[in-house]
DNA sequence: TTGAAAGCGGTACCAA
DNA sequence: TTGGTACCGCTTTCAA
């Protein structure tokens, strides 16, 4: 059996209230009994109960993340930066995985929301706006990071659009011109469509001609992301290939490179290939991918203070935070004379 | 403002216990009644808070996870597993990061274990035997993942013993007699250590003679796995090379290659490389690593279903559950005649 | 078929 | 300097 606040009071010979304040020094409290209290405490073993507190202060200290899928270290390096800025405000995080199941996520949000948990982060996922929209309506406390919605609704974000076409600009730069691409299906994710949308403005910027059989849009779930991308990869990219490829995500990229060996195509003599999220793994492809980073960790931190700032009732300056990207360069990409 | 059951009592005109039992099912209700309560539990978006319940059940439904590190796929696809059985159970994750820190994970779980959690599960890390001998000793819920402590703890592993003595017995049957193994250091980890005993009694059986200038044991924090491997390796295989290496876990696997082929080595031809989990990335290495799989989703999974037969005092047939390994077969060793 | 009220374990207001 | 107690929002026993 545990002990409560009561047990202790009695063995203490003073009331709970006392106890109470000793234990959290919300009032002046004799030394003495105080020292007594503490004792007592002790050898009572007596933790307060934080559901009861957490009654009381309707506050749990916890907020829901919700990723599409830890097993990405995009999500997870996003999550590591959130964990660091939880545990220092002494906030527990529960965990939400939900597969790009919007209905899943959902559901679940709205079982936590019942005073459980002070908030939410949503991770990337499909833009379910609706069910966002409502949430706002409720005033609820989220903030969205790496998912483009409203920009009324606090977001970390990058500018996928600029970065695609900044990606399309280097390879350019380095002499190419025919340019392939491969995402996965956009499914309502502006993420994802912008860039590609930045892919396409890119060659147009750069006069080059749109050529659809050099897009590859990948429509299947990608929870196992390299395998999904090996396998459509590896019979899209069978005997024709543009002199680069861009992919959407460095995890795809993973896929390609392998599907592009197999295929008999050397990385980057034959065809270079650019990446996206410099994921800590793509510096351990061969060759090492040159990408687009995000800042993953960085998204975690400013998503999970901004998210406290909510809670707090503080007011923020601009609801949406737009992040820096920079092009990582490596050894996936071969200048073209 | 949040609309309590009294409200919903008051303006159903029936008492607060009525309430609860029409929403609960508890006890037969008047159809009529109930249906009135329903409706204007609806029309107020009434539900239940979940504090409350957690304060008169005196559970949260929710468990905590500890993982040294979320970015390494080995502990996100466990999480996953664990996952998945939470999921079908409607229990909740509180996740926990804990970078290998013994006493943030002792504090942390010490925080969560007053009443916020039902029990816990520790995977891997460093084994911190006073703690978790008093963890049991209170009787609190709690499972070990890839831990390995004391054989009246619940616990899932593999055999890591043996399995690291068949990569060896592997090797010398492929015609290998000359095996190197990188490892991090076991800093109280029975888990590695075992892996590491398994290669020295490996050689033994095979009569290889042990040689220590064959083994890199690295003497730090493994955080960014792959990144500080890569960094111990590329020094120590300078020139001298065995004719195959066995790594401790792919993640080592994947910075030595690097660092191997960066030095002039190649994959398998010059050097055979094995490593151990059987990562999603492994496949993606070049060449597509060898390696010793440990079922990593089934054993966050079992973890997890043997946590909730504790947590609901089930008794267990055995505390120590032990799964298969099996290796691997892909490209990274060569036959040698 | 339903209601009153105790109680889960704390916090904090009002009194003394 | 401390105590009594209402209350957080729900569940559940006991009684009607």
């Amino acid at each position: 059996m545990r002990f409560t606040i009561r047990d202790v009071a009695k063995k203490a010979n003073v009331s709970v209230s006392t106890v109470s304040h000793a234990l959290n020094s919300t009032r002046y409290v004799k030394e003495e009994t105080r020292e007594k209290i503490l004792k007592i405490a002790d050898e009572l073993k007596y933790k307060p109960s934080t559901i009861a507190q957490g009654l009381r202060k309707k506050s749990l200290e916890t907020v829901a993340v919700f990723v599409p899928n830890i097993s990405s270290q995009f999500f997870s390096q996003i999550l590591i930066g959130i964990n660091e800025v939880a545990l220092k405000n002494n906030y527990h995080i529960i965990m939400a995985n939900t597969f790009f199941n919007s209905e899943e996520e959902e559901k679940t949000l709205e079982n936590l929301k019942n005073q459980f948990i002070d908030g939410a982060i949503l991770v990337s996922g499909n833009d379910n706006v609706a069910c966002i929209k409502k949430l706002k309506m409720e005033n609820f406390p989220f903030v969205l990071i790496a998912r483009d919605i409203d920009p009324d609704i606090p977001s970390i974000l990058i500018d996928n659009f600029k970065a695609t076409r900044n990606i399309v600009d280097y390879l350019v730069t380095m002499g190419h011109k025919r340019i392939g691409y491969v995402t996965m299906n956009f499914s309502g994710r502006k993420t994802v469509e912008d860039r590609f949308l930045g892919y396409k403005e890119g060659l147009e910027e750069n006069n080059i001609k749109y050529n659809p059989d050099d897009v590859l849009v990948v429509d299947e779930a990608m929870i196992d992301e390299m395998a999904v991308s090996y396998r459509h990869c590896k019979k899209f990219f069978n005997n024709k290939v543009p002199t680069a490829i861009i992919t959407a995500t460095d995890n795809i990229a993973a896929g390609l490179y392998v599907a592009l060996k197999e295929n008999g195509f050397r990385i980057p003599d034959d065809v270079s290939v650019v990446g996206f999220d410099n994921l800590p793994i793509s510096r351990f492809l061969d060759p090492p991918l040159t990408t687009m980073k995000q800042p993953k960790k960085l998204m975690g931190y400013k998503g999970m203070e901004i998210l406290l700032d909510l809670i707090n009732k503080k007011k923020l300056p601009d609801p949406v935070i737009k992040l820096e990207t920079k092009i990582i360069e490596r050894d996936s990409v071969k200048q073209i004379i």
